[in-house]
Order: structure tokens, then sequence, then C-alpha cells
DNA sequence: CTCCAGGTGG
DNA sequence: CCACCTGGAG
């Protein structure tokens, strides 16, 4: 949960995933749709799916344990070296090197590391420090303290604004302090122009029902249930050539905006009173829902949103 | 409103 | 290299 996302926003997420999940075996016994349920708002769903798929895994593998070294760690879907190291570390005394976010912030300001960190050159070059500064431990039991200490330095005290040098451990050793340039440190991402992206989206009512359709995955909101997408310009046509569904009116809601991390989707959203709904099979991955219930199944965060509106 | 943080997989 | 999501800061 929290590769790529803030402590503040994991913590309910993930007393109410122990909660439902409390071992990998329950974890591995349930729908990828009810772990995708308890993932839901949290974003970057293809880690909640990956993470079903690695338990599956455990539970299938010959011994069904945990792995217990780096390497067999981070052949389960959705843990990457870093991950791994992290794991082994903490759960195995491994001497393994993490590379997070904050990691990556305290190496490149403490040795003066030029470039983007996520270029794949100064990435290299930050994973060849992290292996160096490993600490040649006389017992597994000193890994915790020195990885935990390396990811708090970066979490709290080599903060990327205004960073707390007084406090700093390293200060007398840091090239971007000694140069003023803990400002500059590590450089920021080359800016990008992203496109924006339009959607309608078909909110239909009828008896207090709603339909949504489950998104393939890969793809944006994988496996989610989303109102359906319309392309063309005539809801009336659609609603009855696609869903069976008569309508008696239909309004716009004000302009939804959402943002991912290559574009900006704009979402015009359609509410459709459906007055007669002609009885038809179900085509898979669409599905009617009590709209009660509906903000409680696998859905992403403007679907949410709309939902509260209706 | 815009900008930004934050790892893995393809 | 790019795709993948959201919330919080400014």
């Amino acid at each position: 949960m929290l590769q790529q996302t803030q402590v503040g926003a994991v913590i309910g997420y993930f007393q109410r995933f122990l909660d439902r999940f409390p071992d990998i075996g329950a974890l591995a016994r349930a729908s990828e749709d009810e772990v995708l349920q308890l993932w839901s708002g949290l974003g970057y769903y293809a880690r909640a799916r990956n993470l079903h798929k690695a338990a599956r895994a455990i539970v299938d593998s010959p011994g069904g344990r945990f792995p217990s070294t780096a390497a067999q760690i981070e052949l389960l879907p959705g843990v990457g070296r870093s991950t791994a190291a992290a794991i082994a570390a903490f759960c195995f005394g491994e001497r393994a090197a993490i590379l997070d976010g904050n990691v990556k912030r305290v190496l490149a300001r403490r040795f003066g590391v030029e470039g983007f960190p996520g270029a794949s050159k100064v990435e290299a070059e930050l994973w060849v420090l992290a292996e160096r500064l490993l600490p040649n431990i006389a017992a597994p039991e000193e890994m915790e303290a020195y990885t935990q200490g390396l990811m708090d330095l970066g979490a709290t005290v080599c903060t990327r604004s205004a960073p707390g040098c007084a406090l700093c451990p390293v200060a007398t050793e840091c090239v971007a302090r000694a140069t003023g340039r803990t400002a500059e440190l590590p450089a920021p991402r080359p800016k990008k122009a992203y496109p924006t992206r339009e959607a309608a989206w078909l909110l239909l009512r009828y008896r207090g029902l709603t339909v949504m359709e489950k998104r393939p995955a890969p793809g944006i909101w994988g496996g989610l249930w989303v109102f359906p997408e319309f392309g063309g310009e005539d809801p009336i046509r659609h609603c009855l050539a696609e869903f069976g569904c008569e309508l008696s009116s239909h309004r716009e809601l004000p302009l939804l905006r959402h943002g991912f991390t290559h574009f900006r989707l704009e979402i015009r959203p359609i509410v459709c009173e459906v007055v007669k709904r002609e009885r038809r099979a179900e085509s898979p991955g669409r599905a009617w829902f009590p709209l009660k219930e509906a903000a409680s199944e696998a859905v992403p965060v403007p679907v949410r949103k709309l939902l509260a509106m209706l």
C-alpha cells in the first residue's frame, strides 16, 4: 500500500484490510473483486491485483510459506527490488539495500547526485550508493535499525522542502549542504505537458438501481466498476440500443476533472431517468447495482463522488 | 487552480 | 521509456 502512497492515506485502508485478511491464506481465498473493494479509493489498483496474485502464489508454492530472501521475495508480483529488500531486511535481517523516494533524496543530497532520480542512469548510480552504504553487520538484528533509520532520515529530517540540516547526523559530509544546494537536489522531474481526454458517463437510474461496467485489466481502473462511457451524441438512443432502457429525461451534472500521471480526464456525467427496462441477458462485465450499495463496490474515486450526488 | 510525491511492470 | 491514481500542499 505504501508504494507510491503516503502513510496518512494508507492507515485506514491498512487496518480494514488486515481485519478482513489477517493472513495470506485469507487473502488468497478471497475474490479479486473483494480485494479491490477494500482497495477502492487508494489508487494504483494493479497493486491490489498483484498483492492478491502474490498471496495465491505463496499458498500454491511448494512450501506454502512466505519466501525468506530478497531474491525470492522479488519474484512475487508487484514486489520490486526496493520492496523486496525492505521486507528481507526487516523480517529476516538480510543485508539488502532499499531505495524508496525518501532514500533517493537523502543519497542525492549527501553525494551530490545530479539529474532526475527516475532517469535510468541516475537510478543506477543511486543503487550503487545504496549498496555501498550498507553496514557490515555483526548480527541480522542490526539491519532493522539501519534500514528504518535511513528511511526516517529522509521522511523526517531530509525533507523535500526546508530540510532539518541542523538535526542531520550526516550534515558535515553532505555535498548539497556544503554547496548550498539542498533546494536543487534532487533535481525535479522534467516538466511535460500532458493531454486532456474527455469522456461522457451515463448514470442510469431505474428503481433505485444503476448500471456499471467492469474495466479490463491491465489498464486504467482495471478490475474496477465504472459508469458506462459513451461517445455518441444521443443518450436516449444509446440507452435504448445498449441497455434496453427507455428514458423519461436526462440532465448533465457539472464537469468532473480527474488527474492521472500522464493525462487529465474531463468527465461529463449524464443522469438518465429510466422509465422502462427491456428484459435481456446482461452482458458479462456489466451489472446493475442498488444505488445505496454501489459506493461499497470496487469503484474509483470519481465514481464514488458521482454516486454521492445521485 | 496547479504541482507534486510516490515503486513496479511492461 | 511510459503507464498507473489520489490526496495534499501551495
